[in-house]
DNA sequence: CATCCAAGCGCG
DNA sequence: AAAGCGCGCTTGGATG
């Protein structure tokens, strides 16, 4: 076990060929247990802006748990008196059974995020310029795409102004009512209800604009090198505990370009959605019998239906989002009462989530996890939404990372090794991809099924880890695929 | 000149 | 159609 922050060391490591089992990573434990008060804020670091953040040179920062191995003496005694702080405060802890839970997947998950940055979505440059070809055409005299143009020359026809702005939205809108279009905004809703020739190739032109801008050549040339996509992953980037990424947008990756996501030759990508999360972790950690039922089933929302709690599956969608959300107008909210009725314990778990937050109050997720304070200025009911879904999404979020913790040893030892210490990462099953409720791995094609079974696995025992004997269920839906696109749902 | 914000849209 | 949560990224335009 190796005590250090994972972002500084594990990058440089990895280069080098070695992974470690597992770690306590400083920066992620400490930042939890400052949220919860178990530390003051004096005793942990500022933290570094990690897109800023430079690998401390020739592991200064490194040493082991239990024995010295490297450091200067200095950084070493801070890092050990940050570690003897962080321990103390968990021994402390008057249920820390769950915060350690928590401290180990958070760590683990700082690993897979280093892991997957080195290892790297493969990501093939020929297929990613047949898409783009296909979609935005060739880039023309100007260097902008050709179908670009077109679509840019059919809006300002449409608009009878040869002129006309269509990348500044303000501008856009000036051009809009001078056109005589009766909108406040551009935006997409509202352009919908809108009945003039102009849609349809604004539309199309705000579309491959996108493309260009966020997933072109430029990108491209920033983010893809020896054929793999190597986004900055941040772990516990998100308030929730959800990650965030820095540069590369890789959780925003469009459905559109994942064709261009290509295993190697011989390999397989395993791509791996958990379904129905979120409402799946409500049930399990509510407490509602009722919905812990709907849980136990394959479609969860289809459940809703089959016991007559909503007229049909999109319905139960509609309501569901919408009581996690705090939704209090239109569909969601005439279908809420209904819901109260079936699921008493789920609804009252969200609403007390929720007058929380509007009294100022903390909530925690289900592993211990803390909300933010509401910032200055931020309306009670506005922070009651925030926190009625935080303990929501901060909960599956610590599932999703029990679930790639686990994964990460099981791949391992699917080629033997006693853990991910003992398994050359490119050239084994590894992670390469992750989307908060998805993960993707890169595995040779003989191993693929075997692979397929333990991301289920998995899934199940993270579960388990986190609810003991929930009737839940954590299904996920796996496609063994060539590329990326080809998977379900893509 | 750098930096910040809003709009819009990609993802869950 | 959005509504109701959480993000990152790009652009243009305003502000320092």
């Amino acid at each position: 076990m190796w005590a250090w922050v994972t972002r500084d060391i594990a990058p440089g490591l990895l280069d080098r060929g070695v992974r470690v089992a597992r770690c306590h990573d400083l920066d992620l434990v400490g930042r939890i247990l400052v949220g919860r008060g178990m530390l003051a804020p004096g005793d942990e670091p500022e933290p570094v802006t990690p897109a800023h953040a430079n690998p401390a040179p020739g592991g200064a920062a490194l040493f082991d748990a239990d024995e010295v191995e490297h450091g200067e003496a200095d950084d070493h005694d801070r890092l050990v008196a940050r570690l003897d702080r962080q321990l103390a405060a968990l021994d402390r802890a008057r249920d820390g059974g769950a915060l350690r839970v928590l401290v180990r997947a958070e760590s683990a998950g700082a690993l897979c995020a280093a892991e997957m940055r080195h290892a790297g979505l493969p990501f093939s440059v020929d297929r990613h310029e047949e898409v783009l070809l296909d979609v935005l055409g060739p880039r023309g005299p100007g260097g902008r795409p050709v179908h670009l143009e077109e679509a840019g020359a059919l809006v300002r026809a449409a608009l009878g102004d040869p002129r006309a702005s269509l990348d500044s939205p303000r501008e856009l809108v000036r051009a809009l009512r001078r056109a005589g279009l009766d909108v406040e905004t551009s935006s997409k809703w509202e352009l919908w209800g809108v009945d003039h020739p102009v849609v349809e190739p604004l539309m199309r032109y705000r579309h491959l604009y996108r493309l260009l801008t966020a997933n072109g050549w430029a990108w491209r040339a920033d983010w893809v090198h020896d054929g793999r996509f190597r986004p900055e992953y941040v772990p516990g980037g998100v308030v929730t505990g959800r990650w965030a990424t820095s540069g590369g947008g890789a959780l925003q990756l469009p459905r559109e370009i994942r064709s261009a996501a290509v295993a190697d030759p011989g390999w397989k990508l395993v791509v791996a959605d958990a379904a129905q999360l979120e409402p799946r972790i409500l049930a399990a950690m509510s407490g509602d019998v009722g919905m812990a039922r709907a849980g136990a089933e394959r479609d969860m929302y289809l459940a809703f239906v089959e016991r007559g709690v909503v007229p049909d599956r999109d319905s139960a969608k509609v309501a569901l989002l919408g009581a996690m959300y705090g939704s209090t107008t239109g569909r969601s909210a005439t279908l809420l009462p209904s819901l109260e009725r079936a699921f008493p314990r789920a609804m009252a778990t969200v609403a007390h989530a929720a007058r929380q937050g509007e009294r100022g109050e903390q909530v925690a997720t289900w592993l211990g996890r803390t909300s933010p304070d509401a910032a200055p200025g931020v309306r009670p009911r506005d922070h009651g939404r925030f926190t009625r879904n935080f303990i929501v999404q901060g909960t599956a979020a610590e599932w999703a990372l029990v679930w790639l913790a686990g994964l990460r040893f099981a791949l391992a030892r699917l080629t033997g090794a006693a853990s991910p210490a003992g398994a050359p990462l490119e050239s084994t099953p590894h992670l390469c991809y992750f989307l908060h409720d998805e993960v993707v791995v890169h595995t040779p094609e003989r191993l693929a099924e075997r692979v397929s079974d333990t991301i289920r696995q998995e899934a199940e025992r993270a579960g388990r880890l986190l609810f003991g004997n929930t009737p839940v269920s954590f299904p996920v839906s796996i496609a063994i695929v060539d590329d990326y696109g080809a998977a379900k749902g893509s």
